[in-house]
RNA sequence: GGGCGCUUAGCUCAGGGGGAGAGCGCUUCCCUGACACGGAAGAGGUCACAAGUUCAAAUCUUGUAGCGCCCACCA
């Protein structure tokens, strides 16, 4: 066996390995019982890894790789996304950086534009991930835009073309004016203005009871051009007047009516709204109930159309200006308010979006919710933590059809075909050129599909739906979803609406949703502020097994955690969590490395407890196999990770490695042996149970260790071995085991701090007596050499009524009362204050224990096993106090 | 406006009806035969505030304040 480097260069193993484990083909789907498939979400090929994705790639490879371990036929898919918008933004703004213009060179230059960049930056984050130690199968990357998946997303239109399910209306949408598109709902982000309301007169056609004018107010009085009507609420008596009769609209000069409706509120501005189909959701809404006209004032660039005089040619603002200018200039201008409301804004080029009438794509979703409502509802798919189950029906609740087409040119091209001769019109799964009606050269449609119109076919088109059925067998549904909260309406949602339709199953039985990572003062981590992580700068510091392990101690059931890394000038200085991983990782080197040092004449052979300590590991090994295997089955990623953290550093290291370091160094052979194949069994377990969140160190370590009578190390690498089986450890559990131990531990303890107390060296061996009941005294007396190696005690003397050294300190613990000689050191008014104060505790405690044993309705009411362990607390507190006392006492 | 989450040690976070926890930071001692990215011993908190339920509340309920997120959106 090779000697293990004396140093851990987290650098130098992690590449090594990732290629070892990929020609070694050990990413592939495994074989074996159960099946577990999981997809990942795709990322943009815009995108280089951030914080977001490390900690979703990391929760998804923690469970795939210990779904692998525990034999399930495991494989995770890879892909990236086109992301429609996004890429298209990108790929504009470098071709105008060189001077080009998308629309000089045109759609199909465009679009090799557009491939380039995706070849060129869709695999940078591939790179990442495989940086990360994602076992996901890489030999097999998918793209939504590939051309096995074109077809599946080109199915999907079709079928739902064909059912009814799209259908072609006019809508207000969300249109960019700069992007040239409309913006979904759910991609357009609102921010807070202060605008102004501009109270606008419109004269009356005929006075009403001498009234001439009546007056609106606008956030937005540019749009008048467009008004067709006046509402006002209902519910408003004042008003109902006006009810029937006609304004005429100025600068235009026609004639709109005034009616009710329940869009109005009364309370709001002057109570007269003026009503602008075309321009305006609300008012869209309101034409359609009284049959208004919808008139549209601007073009695709927001800008005023022809036959407006002077305001045609100019766009909102300059439109916006004059109009006021125009009402204050004849008079018709009221008050103009402060106005503060939200504007809705392109989440893209962050121009002001424009409600826009045009003709768009719509994805009927009445019939689709049904079952994507019932499967939530019966726990078919599940939401992890719960609570995200409630944001899923709501959002379904309010759900409306989707606009699906984006007036875009990367993306799928929307299937339609139309003849402009006969006005024939389809939606084909092959192009056509000529019309099948009248023979006349046919068009396809301009549009494309809205991103994730093809993402949510995502867990069935990537694995060979429509064409290959036979490849989904047994791996559909998927096992889980691991995704971010804030695409579980626009993505987690129509995935299961899809899936349900097309293949009738589920796409997934659980949805993951981990907490959002905040920068350390609590706000988005974002690009303009300069405060988000790079995953790549935390693992080039610390090395990607301590970044994911920090990463997963974060895994909480909250929705958001703050990441604790300080940054300056954009750059990653330190992150204490992270730095700490990154300790652990070489903890967990260097105790198995001093474990592999002393392996000389190991043969392999059978784990033995000879001793109480290994019978007090075996049996802690024992807990940490069951709660491993249970933590990462319930995916409490959080406590898995922290819990194998401290049971290997504070457990295996600080204790059980030093334990064995007198048989391992200075016993005889057979015992040395033992001592051996002890070790390498909790140490070779331990890298199991470590493995799934930090794959590198542990497979080198691994790969360093000889076999054991568990694993014969027949497999060609850890991350391909077998996990430990809880039930068959659940043998070494040993509660008397772990109870003795603990004795032995405290008066190690409470050596240790006398020692620290009197400034005393490491070194000096100290004489001890531990005054114990028969039964303590008698497990005491059996790990002499467990005390006298670990608390450097050079003499022990044990006894139910032994009398207190000479020059000795005492230690008070439960039962035990520990005597540490210190000789001339002795500093005797120290001892006295020291003891008064545990006293005084104890007396505090103790009384405190009596007044609630003094409670009548406690001793009533309280569990017998409260109630049992409060007295016990009381017996022990008594004889503590008692004890303290006798020792204040003798304190000469 | 509707909903959700958070408020526990200086910092980042666990816990979740019955004696306040971890890591980092801090203090003291120690380069002891894997590890100074280490070891040992410590200091540090009326668990945001107020009521309520209960024998018992950091933990459950309600309210208040602050922070954050999601959804909707009034011209």
């Amino acid at each position: 066996m090779e000697e293990m480097p004396k140093t851990y260069d987290p650098e130098i193993f992690e590449a090594e390995l990732v290629d070892r484990w990929m020609n070694a083909g050990a990413y592939q789907r495994s074989k074996g019982v159960g099946d577990c498939t999981v997809v990942i979400p795709p990322p943009n090929v815009t995108g280089v890894l951030h914080m977001g994705h490390a900690m979703d790639d990391t929760i998804q490879d923690t469970f795939v790789r210990y779904m692998r371990m525990r034999g399930y036929s495991t494989r995770w898919i890879l892909g990236t996304d086109h992301a429609g918008i996004a890429t298209q933004t990108k790929v504009d703004k470098k071709l105008k950086s060189e001077g080009i213009s998308r629309l000089e060179i045109g759609r199909e230059k465009f679009l090799e534009a557009c491939q380039d960049w995706r070849r060129e930056y869709g695999g940078i984050i591939v790179e990442q991930i495989k940086r990360m130690g994602c076992s996901i199968d890489f030999d097999d990357e998918k793209f939504t835009m590939s051309p096995e998946y074109a077809k599946a997303v080109r199915k999907v239109f079709c079928d739902w073309y064909h059912d009814g399910l799209i259908y072609r209306g006019k809508r207000i949408v969300n249109w960019c004016p700069s992007c040239c598109t409309a913006i979904s709902d759910d991609e357009a982000e609102y921010h807070d203005e202060t605008g102004h309301l501009w109270h606008l007169r419109y004269p009356l056609t005929e006075p009403v009871d001498g009234v001439t004018y009546i007056e609106v107010a606008t956030t937005r009085p540019e749009t008048m051009l467009g008004d067709t009507g006046i509402a006002v609420s209902p519910q408003d008596p004042d008003k109902a007047k006006f009810v029937g009769k006609t304004v005429m609209l100025p600068i235009v000069n026609r004639e709109i009516p005034i009616f009710s409706d329940w869009h109005v509120d009364a309370g709001f501005g002057t109570g007269f709204v003026k009503v602008t189909p075309a321009h305006d959701p609300n008012d869209f809404a309101m034409g359609q109930t009284h049959n208004l006209p919808q008139i549209n004032i601007f073009d695709e660039h927001a800008v005023v159309v022809d036959g407006y005089g002077e305001f045609s040619g100019m766009d909102r603002d300059e439109c916006r200006a004059a109009v006021v200018k125009w009402f204050d200039e004849h008079g018709l201008l009221g008050e103009i308010d402060e106005h503060a409301h939200s504007v809705m804004h392109c989440y893209r080029c962050d121009s002001t979006l424009e409600p826009w009438l045009s003709e768009q794509w719509f994805v009927a979703v009445d019939k689709l919710k049904k079952r994507a409502v019932e499967v939530v509802k019966s726990g078919e798919v599940t939401f992890h933590p719960a609570r995200w189950t409630d944001t899923y029906l709501t959002w379904m609740d309010n759900l409306k059809d989707w606009c699906i087409s984006r007036q875009l040119w990367w993306g799928h091209r929307i299937p339609v075909f139309y003849c402009d001769e006969c006005g024939w019109m389809d939606a084909s799964m092959e192009d056509i050129d000529t019309c099948p009606h009248c023979g006349a050269k046919v068009r396809q449609d301009e549009d494309v599909l809205d991103t994730w119109f093809s993402s949510q076919l995502w867990t069935f088109a990537t694995q060979g739906w429509p064409d290959h059925p036979e490849q989904m067998e047994g791996h559909h549904p998927t096992t889980v979803l691991v995704t971010a909260r804030d695409i579980i309406a626009l993505w987690v949602a129509r995935m299961i609406m899809s899936s349900l339709f097309f293949t009738d199953q589920i796409p997934f039985h659980d949805v993951f949703i981990y907490a959002t990572i905040l920068a350390k003062d609590g706000s988005r981590m974002s690009k303009s502020k300069g405060n988000g992580v790079d995953p790549l700068d935390l693992m080039d510091k610390y090395g990607a097994d301590a970044m994911r392990h920090a990463l997963l101690t974060l895994v909480t059931g909250n929705q958001d955690v703050r990441f604790d890394a300080v940054m300056k000038d954009g750059k990653l200085v330190s992150s204490a969590r992270t730095e700490a991983s990154r300790a652990f990782v070489t903890k967990i080197w260097n105790a198995s490395r001093f474990v592999q040092m002393n392996l000389e004449g190991y043969v392999q052979g059978a784990a033995k407890a000879e001793t109480p300590e290994d019978a007090w590991m075996f049996s802690r090994l024992a807990h940490a196999v069951a709660s491993c295997t249970e933590q990462l089955r319930a995916y409490n990623f959080g406590d898995y990770a922290r819990e194998i953290q401290s049971f290997f550093w504070n457990e295996v290291c600080d204790w059980y490695i030093e334990l064995c370091k007198g048989r391992l160094l200075h016993g005889a052979p057979e015992e040395k042996l033992q001592v051996q194949r002890n070790l390498v069994f909790v140490l070779d377990t331990c890298m199991k149970l470590l493995h799934p969140v930090m794959p590198f160190v542990t497979e080198s370590v691994w790969e360093a260790l000889p076999a054991t009578d568990l694993d014969d190390h027949s497999s060609e690498f850890l991350m391909l071995s077998t996990w430990p089986d809880p039930e068959a450890f659940a043998a070494y559990i040993n509660d008397t085991a772990e109870h003795d131990f603990d004795i032995a531990r405290r008066v190690v303890s409470a050596v240790r701090a006398t020692r620290a107390r009197y400034g005393l060296s490491p070194k000096t061996e100290l004489e001890v007596a531990v005054r114990a009941p028969e039964a303590d005294a008698a497990v005491l007396d059996a790990q002499r050499s467990f005390i006298s190696n670990v608390g450097r005690v050079s003499a022990l003397e044990l006894g139910a009524d032994l009398a207190k050294p000479q020059g000795s300190v005492s230690v008070v613990d439960g039962t035990l009362e520990i005597f540490v000689k210190v000789g001339e050191f002795i500093d005797l008014a120290a001892e006295g204050t020291r003891l008064a104060k545990e006293l005084a505790k104890a007396e505090k405690d103790l009384a405190a224990v009596e007044r609630t044993l003094s409670n009548e309705g406690f001793v009533a009411k309280a569990a017998p096993e409260i109630i049992e362990k409060k007295r016990g607390q009381q017996a022990e507190l008594s004889t503590t106090v008692a004890t303290l006392k006798a020792q204040l006492a003798d304190l000469v």
